[in-house]
DNA sequence: TAGATTGTTAATCGATTAACAATC
DNA sequence: TAGATTGTTAATCGATTAACAATC
C-alpha cells in the first residue's frame, strides 16, 4: 500500500462527498451492494481516475475486479474523516436563520446532529427550534465541551461574526463554515474557517469575462 | 501588455473579492487614494505576486512605483466582471429564507440589487420583502427578460432544486448560487451552478485525518 | 481461465511563486 | 536620480489524468 505524506485540501472535499452518497445509499437499503469508481465518478460528475485515487488515501478498502462494498467504504471514510452518525454540530445565527437552514440542510439527512443553537438576538433566545432552545451567542463560551463539538455552521449578521469566531475558538470549536459575508474576516489562531462569500461567487457567476475562464 | 488565452476560474473569484473590498473602500470615501498589491494582498490573505497575477489579466491599470488608483481599478474590474451599480439578481427560497438572506446579506452593501423573489410555498405569495413581493417558483418561467438578470441564489427545499434550475434556465439566468444540498444535481445545459454542499463542507473541516492535510 | 476493476507509477496539465527588468 | 512598485518571463509546485500491472 502506497504511503502519503499529505492528502490534498480537494480529496478530503471529495471523500466527504463521497461519504454522503454512500450514507445515502445505505439509508435506501443498498448496504449490501458494491460501488465501483465508475459508478461513483457517473454519479458526481468526477472522473473515475481521481475517485480511485482518492480512495487510494484510505488504503485497502476496494477489491480488483469487483468494487468497493458500500458498508466497508462507508465505515472507512466515516473512520478516516473522523465522523460517526449524527456527528454534533452548533449552529449560529438568528432564529428565522436557523429555522430556514433546517429546512434548507435537514441534519438527519446528512448524518450530523445540532447540539446547540445560538442567536446574536436577545429577542430569539428561549425560542425552540426542533427540541434544542436558543441561547444567546454570548453564553458560547460556556458551552459544553464535553459535547465533544469541533465544527460549528455561522450565519449570524456580519458585527457578530469575529466576537462569535472569538467565542467559538474559546469553547475548543475550530472548524467553522461561515455563510455570512464579510471582506476581512478576523481568524482565530488555529481555526479552520471555510468561508462563503456569496457576493463574490454572484460576481464571479456574473462573469461575461473578455477572456474565456479555463476549464476546471 | 500580455495577451492571455484564457483565464483561471480561481483568478476570477479573486478578483470579484476585489471588487468587494475596492467597493467597500469607495463607499467609505477611499475614491481618491492609490492601493497597491502588497496592501491588497495583507487585507485579503494573498500573496502579492497573484494579486499583480490577477491583475494584470485586465491589463493596463497599474502605475509602476505608485500602485493602482481605487476609481480606476474599481471600473476596470467592472467592466472586465460584467458589472455594474446595482447588479441584478433574483432570490429563490422560503419567505423565512429570503428574509433570513437579506440580514445575512444584505444586497446595497455589495453593489447587488434583487430584482425578484420566488418561494415555493403556495402561502408565501404575495409577502412583501424589502418592497419586492414574494411569487410562487413556478411563475420563474414568465419573469421579465428586459431586467437582464444573468444570476440567481437559490436556497429553495431540496425536491424543487431540479424544477427551479430547468425554470430559471427557461428564463434566461443561467448562473446559480445553490445553497441547498444535494447529492446529484441535474444541471440544466450551459448552466454554470456554484453549488455550496454544507454537509460537505461540515465533514472535511471536521476532518481528523490519519494524513496531514495539504496547506493551499 | 477470461473479464473486470483496483491501485500505483509516470506523464501531463495548470496554477502559483520567484525573480527581475521596465518604468513611474 | 533614487526609491517604489508594476508586469512579465521562468521556475516551482501540486493536483489531475493516463496508462497499465496486479489481482480478485
Amino acid at each position: 500500500m502506497a504511503d502519503f505524506d499529505y492528502i490534498p485540501q480537494a480529496t478530503v472535499y471529495r471523500l466527504s462527498l463521497y461519504h454522503c452518497y454512500i450514507g445515502e445509499m445505505i439509508r435506501a437499503g443498498e448496504d449490501e451492494k458494491n460501488v465501483t469508481s465508475r459508478v461513483l465518478a457517473d454519479e458526481l460528475d468526477i472522473r473515475e481516475e481521481t475517485v480511485r485515487r482518492d480512495l487510494s488515501y484510505i488504503g485497502g478498502v476496494g477489491r480488483r475486479g469487483v468494487g468497493y462494498s458500500m458498508g466497508t467504504l462507508f465505515e472507512a471514510l466515516s473512520e478516516f474523516l473522523g465522523l460517526y452518525d449524527e456527528y454534533p454540530i452548533v449552529r449560529v445565527g438568528s432564529a428565522q436563520m436557523l429555522r430556514a437552514l433546517e429546512v434548507v440542510f435537514p441534519p438527519d439527512a446528512y448524518g450530523v446532529r445540532p447540539v446547540a443553537y445560538f442567536s446574536e438576538q436577545p429577542e430569539d433566545v428561549g425560542t425552540v427550534i426542533g427540541e434544542l432552545e436558543v441561547r444567546h451567542v454570548t453564553e458560547i463560551p460556556q458551552h459544553d465541551k464535553d459535547l465533544d463539538v469541533r465544527v460549528a455552521l455561522v450565519a449570524c449578521s456580519q458585527p457578530w461574526i469575529d466576537p462569535v469566531l472569538e467565542m467559538l475558538s474559546e469553547a475548543g470549536i475550530n472548524g467553522v463554515l461561515l455563510l455570512t459575508p464579510k471582506v476581512k474576516l478576523d481568524r482565530p489562531e488555529g481555526m479552520n474557517v471555510r468561508h462563503v462569500r456569496m457576493p463574490c461567487d454572484i460576481k464571479s457567476l456574473a462573469c461575461g469575462c473578455k477572456i474565456p475562464v479555463a476549464a476546471v
